[in-house]
DNA sequence: ACTGTTCTGGTCGTAGAGACCATAACCATG
DNA sequence: CATGGTTATGGTCTCTACGACCAGAACAGT
């Protein structure tokens, strides 16, 4: 193995001579709670951004795969151990992101059903869930270019929501079809209709199988409705397409 | 700045104290030429893997961002001078992919309508288009985890097609309808109906405007077709969308 | 029993996608 | 010049999918 020490003018293609960078991963962790999306953050307990809020996160280690740094991160931070629902979906190394030295982060995206118990890291205060409407409209400052990162991450899980069958992830392994539509219209930001969703997701079977077991009413009383879970079909696509731009729809705010 | 000359063991989160990479970034340049997904590859000229084909790449510097080393590669191997072209992808950084040091690389997609000429870089023998499939199926090998690699980047063009308007991109500032149809049947690898396909661009203005020229008929005659260019809305994505499983198609090979 | 809520099944109309045909425009031959 | 081959272009037809909307069923609380 060879490595470098100090260069500050590197010359190409010289394999024994190349400039050196910190690599770190850091983890988008989302779940939907209260009808809205949410994200896991930290607040720094060190500096660079000392207190600011921040994207969970650490240095890459050489035995490890950036899949396998992504999963020691989500473990640290949650009470989740699962590599399944991490999804790499992009890379930053502009100059100067750290005020430190020169570091390249791969950004991962998580979608979790619950994240349990938060905890913060060994270089973090505390650690919360945050609206991540209150940090794109500005509410929440973030440090380091990580709302940038955020911002990229929700249009990722948006089109995944599309593209592939990423809205199980956020449910448990048993669910009502009013919760899967509330995954859509939290993603999404719109409402759909409770029964052409219905019809969507049961015509073919494949997406959802019944449980037989019903769960339990909310607070407002009404039908309990059945219990599903997700059949094999997830794993190509979503029953539910992203309306495209020139449907005009009626009657929903 | 702070950097690290020499660690094996590193502890977790000493910013004076971190495993040092090499990054490099890789980009992978497809085209549609003679009906069929092409990419540009290199034979590398320098160990490890000399002789062996490889997606073009090289070494991130410190002073620019990942985007702007993607945009200097590209500019290096071919004749093409655009970033506005470039889309990452992933990032890949597996202990021993590259058998010198620990390397994380960042790879890029580039869709060009021409390559123009190709040029073999600092540490590449040769430079040539090789039709996607030979090397999706096996027939040429290439270096590192490359294959990986270039297999990512399939997949990833063809779900831009569908969602993202990168259509156009393939082509040049003028083209016929026909052209237009290629590219989707070289991508996504079906044919389409020619005046179907045609309905679905022209219903809604936006997409392509007619330039009132005409293009040269091919070799075998026929009428020569309008020549158009792209419209503001390719920017949203695409007019057509990518079949969904379920469609049963007649009369199609 | 009454009310309010949610679930659940249904109808209806329209937009869109695919299959298919007919014609127009052009080139290459004879 | 006629004729056939090839491609572009325009149109029609059918069937499906989806959105809008309605009505009843099944519960919880008062």
């Amino acid at each position: 193995m060879t490595r470098t020490d100090h260069l500050d003018a590197p010359p190409d293609y010289d394999p024994s001579h190349f400039p050196a960078f910190a690599v770190t991963v850091d983890v988008v962790i989302l779940t939907v709670s209260d009808g809205r999306l949410q994200v896991l953050l930290v607040r720094r307990g060190v500096e660079p951004f000392q207190g600011m809020w921040a994207i969970p996160g650490g240095f890459k280690r050489p035995d490890e795969t950036l899949d396998e740094a992504a999963g020691r991160e989500l473990r640290e931070e949650t009470s989740v151990d699962s590599t399944s629902v991490l999804r790499q979906f992009g890379a930053y190394g502009d100059p100067g992101r750290d005020p430190r030295m020169n570091v390249v982060t791969v950004a991962y995206l998580a979608v979790l059903p619950d994240v349990g118990r938060v905890v913060a890291g060994s270089d973090a205060a505390s650690a919360a869930l945050v609206p991540v409407a209150d940090v794109l409209d500005g509410d929440v400052e973030l440090a380091f270019d990580h709302r940038r990162i955020l911002g990229d991450a929700i249009e990722c899980v948006r089109l995944d929501l599309d593209a592939r069958g990423v809205a199980t992830a956020f449910l448990g392994p048993e669910f009502t079809l009013a919760e899967l539509r509330a995954v859509y219209e939290a993603v999404w930001g719109m409402r759909l209709d409770g029964a052409n969703f219905r019809r969507s997701v049961l015509t073919e079977d494949g997406w959802v199988v019944a449980t037989g077991r019903r769960a339990q009413p909310g607070p407002a009383g009404g039908k309990p409705a059945k219990l599903y879970r997700a059949g094999r079909l997830w794993a190509q696509g979503s029953p539910i397409r992203y309306p495209q731009s020139s449907q005009r729809r009626k009657g929903m705010p």
